[in-house]
DNA sequence: GTGGTCTAGACCACC
DNA sequence: GTGGTCTAGACCACA
């Protein structure tokens, strides 16, 4: 698996996993994959996903059963939708519009750049 | 001057030089201040100048005439105009469109935030 | 561990990490020493050190695993070669020549030397 | 006028003045510019220009009459050729020599490109 | 453990 | 005065 250079790569399996509970690949009460097996299927060293697990279980979006394993919990795709959400409204667009400005790119050219990519 | 935590000093100091080529507060052939000055304008150490400046050196915004001091190259707004708009396009949009995509972000409610901040 | 007066250190290390590579001490995907084993080697300042890997890196000789060190990267051999070939005949050739000929060196007198040399 | 970027500024001009007497465009006693009106020619500050007559006085080839200005030395062609040759026999072939190795670039490579030049 | 950034202060060659 | 390099030592996030 491939990373990017500019974010930790803990944050980056966060969000990937984020994506397979909004995606419905994983829901409610199931059982993710335990640490070892998540650290060899991202290539990566167990205790990075350790921190991402930690990371997601601050945010209420799994939780832990002593001995057992995680588990998506109750709440988790509503609880991902609602930060991320605000973290785009709020941290992202600001950032976006300013560059936008910036660099003379206007939201006709967005609009033309995002029909391409949903095509 | 305040700085933002999660990115380095240096590349923030080389992102508002840009700024003002880009807003022509700088122009070609202007002599750009000494890494001393720069610091205590900045307040930060001349060494992390001298890192930004080698930085948008080997970007061939400035240029350095030894004993004399930096300048702001020929194309300097033209090549930061490219290298921005490039970043944006490959970069940053492809994230943009997906986080939009799986937030369920219409171009509508992104228009409506765009003219909010505008005005 | 002695180092030449007139270049600075960092890339006078670059330089013998790059012989390594061409004489194949080195190989792709080696892990190379971390910056604080290097500059114990090498007596010098980890900063140092960093420096040339940084230097290395851009030129895409080295790349970085985060958190876990250093590499050769896969064309690494190929990219000094290339590059070390290209400034010889377009930076030293033309310099070494018109010395030659304005010091009157003939090329048997060129030859002679390396004959004695090569020995 | 253009300067190399590895090089003193000082020493670059001292090559293109001793480059100037083996061509005989200067000879024994001819007077040379002063420190100012080089200094206007190579588009240098004249403390550029003295540094570099300091040298080529300190290497007698060049010499000051107080008050009048420069003068070629008597010896000036035949010093410059012995001190030339001497530093290319001895410091720069070994290095070329090492190059050429390391790059395998052989004598026949070498020629190829002297004739090409030479034409 | 790794790299990465930053500071403070020094010294140098060069213009 | 200018940039450039180097050191020593600190602190941080990340794996």
């Amino acid at each position: 698996m491939e990373f990017n250079e500019h974010k930790a790569i803990y944050l980056q399996i966060a969000d990937r996993l984020s994506e397979k509970i909004l995606n419905e690949e994983w829901v409610s009460e199931d059982r993710i994959p335990s640490v070892r097996e998540m650290g060899v299927e991202m290539g990566v060293n167990p205790n990075t996903i350790m921190r991402t697990y930690d990371y997601l279980q601050t945010l209420e979006i799994i939780y832990n059963k002593r001995g057992i394993g995680y588990f998506v919990s109750q709440n988790a795709k509503n609880v991902i939708f609602k930060i991320q959400r605000e973290c785009f409204f709020n941290e992202d667009l600001p950032i976006i519009f300013k560059k936008m400005k910036l660099l003379s790119i206007t939201e006709e050219e967005f609009h033309k750049h995002f029909c391409n990519i949903s095509e």
